[in-house]
DNA sequence: AACGCGTTCAACCGCCCGAGT
DNA sequence: TACTCGGGCGGTTGAACGCGT
């Protein structure tokens, strides 16, 4: 029992999208908000799949998508959330408001990935105990790890489940440069057009869209789903410790983690502050719809590693407490 | 100018999952 | 419970582009 392709193969077309294409795309979506994507061919007449046209909206024509150069702040955080999150490119997205998955795939598959298989072979070059070389520890002990880091999972996710944890959580997240506080106070904004101030859709539309939006629908599940990848990903960590690197290596590099965490402030202050206007906040609010529930995660992976970081300053203290 | 090669990135493909019935 | 369907995700592809020769 065979699944049907999601469209006719016959009559679909494919490769670039045209700018004719993208308008009314665009034009359509404005006025009935993403979603739904099954309709949108047949509504638009566009010769298009449907899936084609949600990953066009998804991966470009989407408001609020920053393209190119990322900055070494973004490097960092992609670098490291591919660390705690192996390729969960949906996920690590999510903490990048104006990357899309395809992008941070590509930029990490073409720029990053090179980048520090270099610096791993320099290392193992330059000294004996090189990048992978610091990443070996023993199996007792990454077994110990593997232990607390289940250990630490569930209490996350214990604490995620209880409403009050939850909203301490996200109250606890109240850096003032923290995109947040704003996405959550701007909800109410939300019937803001939908390519009015993308730069890359506004020039396109110039000229072209005159009629406000009628809906106010938002793209909720895009980030539902990355909420729930992010939920995941601790109880991943933890469940399927040996699936992967990242219960382990999480354990590890906590000086460059720390680094990391003074690193993620500063991008997202600089971020918001250099490129994302009030404007642009509430469009992110609309792409994010739920960017204040993605960011209690955040908090728990936090508090995750500053947890495991402290113990690991003090000699063997997460050895010590579970076991 | 022409060619070959490497890189980049938009788009596609196939699988998976959750919601609905 | 079993099945269908829509949507999302990650891996892969291939056209476009840049650069060196």
């Amino acid at each position: 029992m065979g699944r049907p392709p999601c469209c006719d193969k016959e009559g679909v077309k494919k490769g670039p999208w045209t700018p004719e294409e993208d308008i009314i795309l665009v034009s359509y979506i404005q006025e009935h908000g993403p979603g739904n994507w099954r309709a949108v061919p047949t509504k638009t007449g566009l010769s298009r799949c449907s899936k084609s046209c949600r990953l066009r909206w998804t991966n470009y024509l989407r408001p609020g998508i920053r393209r190119g150069n990322f900055t070494e702040q973004e490097e960092k955080m992609i670098i490291h959330l591919q660390d705690l999150l192996g390729n969960r490119w949906a996920a690590i997205a999510s903490y990048l408001p104006q990357r899309t998955d395809n992008d941070i795939k590509n930029y990490w598959n073409t720029h990053l990935r090179k980048k520090l298989k270099k610096l791993q072979t320099d290392c193992e070059g330059s000294s004996g105990e090189g990048f992978a070389a610091s990443r070996q520890i023993p199996r007792g002990q990454w077994e110990r790890r593997l232990q607390t880091d289940i250990q630490m999972a569930k209490k996350a996710l214990s604490e995620a489940l209880s409403p009050e944890k939850a909203s301490c959580l996200s109250a606890s997240n109240s850096n003032p440069s923290d995109s947040s506080s704003s996405f959550s106070s701007t909800k109410p904004a939300q019937s803001l057009c939908y390519a009015s101030s993308a730069e890359n859709i506004a020039r396109m539309l110039k000229g072209w869209m005159k009629n406000p939006p009628k809906s106010s629908r938002t793209n909720s599940s895009v980030t539902q789903n990355s909420f729930n990848n992010l939920a995941a990903a601790g109880a991943d960590t933890a469940s399927s410790g040996a699936k992967g690197p990242s219960s382990v290596e999480l354990s590890e590099n906590f000086e460059s983690l720390f680094e990391f965490d003074q690193s993620l402030e500063s991008s997202n202050s600089d971020q918001f502050s250099q490129s994302v206007s009030p404007e642009a906040t509430v469009l992110q609010d609309e792409n994010k719809p739920d960017i204040g529930a993605e960011i209690m995660p955040f908090s728990m992976l936090e508090k995750w590693l500053l947890d495991e970081a402290s113990c690991q300053e003090k000699v063997g203290c997460g050895d010590a407490k579970f076991f």
